[in-house]
RNA sequence: GGGCCGGUAGCUCAGGUGGUAGAGCAUGUGCCUUUUAAGCACAGGGUCGCGGGUUCGAAUCCCGCCCGGCUCACCA
């Protein structure tokens, strides 16, 4: 083999000169017969890449109007016109059998020459699997009973240059399947129901919101300063104006100057980008559902979140009862507990704590590294009981250490208004009720510079414009955030996140060896 | 970033305890007018992830690196 091409060098070899047919590697060679074929398709008279195909019915929507029509029901005749791509062929001599795919769904026809002609039996004879064609003809079934088209016609729509993963096992290789998204979406069509759920979840998540009066709006992704969260930023730059701005680590601060402009119910479903880690639980980028609701409160917050989500799961997957890796997860309610109670009631081991225990200083920093009691209860919480939680549940009353922008319990200024949703051992949200004084968020805004200047990139920045919005008088709101990702990892079954997510981060791959191939093969078509 | 596992034909995988590789699908050529993981016959296709070392000889052993998965740390 002679070492790979770099673009602008003179080719050390020649492949005329060689004149061996076996120097080529078999993916060239398969180009090369691909390309080949392209020009006998194009002599029989076909274009290779089509243009406009008028069908009469998808391949789902023959099957759910056909599938279960017995032979004498399929008379008189049926005609249909459809496009797929062609999964699998079965050649006969002079008649022959493929199944086309569309839409995740696969259809049979039948080839026979003495229906379609001699030209489009040619065509179906040059035809590779992958390949994109159009039939006409008529429904039937076969003597093993599959309703099958009796084709009268062929199409031909578009050419694969490469082949197709195996029939049989599909595309396993997990890393062609997140970088060839297309090809998983292909070979595997439970990927594609696992989008569509997808889509289904937002779609009732929207709809459930406009129904409650809430309005869809988009507020910055690149922001001057970032903030709503606990999280290192990626950066970028305007050139125009020469200033740096960070991609949105979340839409909150947003969102909350538009309650204070009068949008009493907002939502955004959009990206957050957050510089850290990959994992199963964690892309870098990923989509929250955020909502703000004025004159509630997290109480208000906790009733929504339990019909939201039964909701959602019953036009997602059809149910309230859920099962994912082994679990049934009921939907149908959120158990509710204090982090204080579910850290007594989810504690494992001989040493079980109190209420009385969880509630003392002295316990609670015995237990853990932090300094604060209220960062030692979250510590302790997140190290012993969020894994525990695997029935879908709300968490409530947080630190107020841990919450710079949730208001403080009337009667307990150490907790805040806040809950977070847990399913699965994950955290799937969290909602507070919003802190709207704008004395006190000055003031915590200036806690967190403390903890910035100690070396603390994930605390807050001061936000100005955001103390001055609230010093027009934001009223009492009610705001919380939903992982999609996440919530869609449940309710589709998905271990990992980048099974939710069409194109998840991924180090770059290097060079892809095709153009190359297809430069030099179409210029040794074109010389003489 | 740490630990563990993996990378062999386009795809799915076997093999290997050192002697330059196999199967099925896919591909090519024949035969076959109701098959369906169609069948039969023949054929082509591999820098065994990359680089270095040990060795007469490395796909196999050793070291480094790249890519991926799981997991821990961090986070939502």
């Amino acid at each position: 083999m002679p070492p790979p091409l770099s673009y602008g060098e003179p080719k050390p070899y020649n492949r005329c000169f060689l004149s061996q047919e076996n120097f080529l590697s078999l993916e060239d060679d398969l180009l090369k017969q691909r390309l080949e074929r392209i020009r006998e398709i194009e002599a029989l008279g076909y274009r290779a890449y089509g243009h406009r195909f008028d069908f009469t019915h998808t391949i789902p929507a023959i099957l759910a109007a056909y599938a279960t029509k017995t032979a004498e029901e399929l008379l008189p005749e049926v005609r249909v016109r459809v496009a797929g791509r062609m999964m699998t062929v079965r050649h006969m001599g002079k008649a022959g059998f493929a199944h086309l795919q569309q839409n995740g769904e696969r259809f049979q026809i039948y080839v026979k020459k003495d229906a379609v002609g001699e030209r489009d039996f040619q065509l179906f004879k040059l035809l590779d699997i992958g390949d994109i064609v159009g039939v006409e003809g008529y429904l039937f079934r076969t003597r093993t009973g599959e309703l099958s088209i009796h084709a009268e016609r062929l199409d031909f729509l578009s050419k694969t240059l490469l082949s197709m993963p195996e029939k049989w096992h599909g595309l396993e290789d997990v890393e062609i399947r997140y970088r060839q998204r297309y090809l998983d979406l292909i070979a595997n069509p439970e990927v594609r129901k696992v989008f569509v759920t997808r889509a289904r979840i937002v779609a009732s998540l929207r709809r459930q919101l406009e129904a409650l009066d809430f309005i869809d709006v988009e507020t910055p992704m690149m922001q001057p300063l970032y903030g709503g969260a606990a999280a290192r930023p990626f950066v970028t730059h305007h050139n125009t104006l020469d200033i740096d701005l960070y991609l949105r680590i979340a839409p909150e601060l947003y969102l909350k100057r538009l309650v204070v402009g009068g949008l009493e119910r907002v939502y955004e479903i959009n990206r957050n980008f957050r510089n850290e880690g990959l994992s199963t639980h964690h892309n870098p980028e990923f989509t929250m559902l955020e909502f703000y609701q004025a004159y509630t409160d997290y109480r208000g917050l906790m009733d929504l979140t339990e019909a939201l989500l039964k909701q959602t799961a019953l036009d997602a997957a059809g149910s309230t009862d859920i099962e994912y890796c082994g679990e049934h997860l009921d939907f149908s309610h959120l158990e509710r507990y204090t982090m204080s109670e579910a850290i007594v009631r989810f504690w494992e081991g001989d040493d079980r704590p109190t209420l009385d225990d969880v509630a003392s200083r002295d316990w609670l920093l015995r237990h853990s590294g932090k300094p604060t009691a209220g960062e030692a209860l979250a510590d302790i919480f997140e190290q012993r009981v969020e894994s525990k939680l695997i029935q879908p549940s709300i968490i409530y009353d947080y630190p107020v250490e841990t919450s710079p922008l949730s208001k403080t319990k009337a009667d307990d200024p150490a907790f805040v208004e806040r809950f977070e949703i847990y399913a699965a051992g994950m955290e799937l949200g969290n909602a507070y009720t919003e802190l709207n004084d704008p004395q006190e968020q000055r003031r915590r805004f200036e806690m967190q510079i403390v903890l910035r200047e100690r070396g603390d990139d994930e605390a807050h920045q001061m936000d100005e414009d955001y103390v001055r919005a609230l010093s027009y008088a934001m009223p009492p709101t009610g705001g919380e955030g939903i992982g999609i990702d996440r919530l869609t990892m449940i309710l589709t079954g998905s271990r990992s996140i980048r099974d939710v997510i069409l194109f998840p981060l991924l180090r770059p791959e290097g060079p892809v060896d095709l153009v190359r191939s297809l430069r030099e093969l179409d210029n040794e078509a074109k010389r003489p």
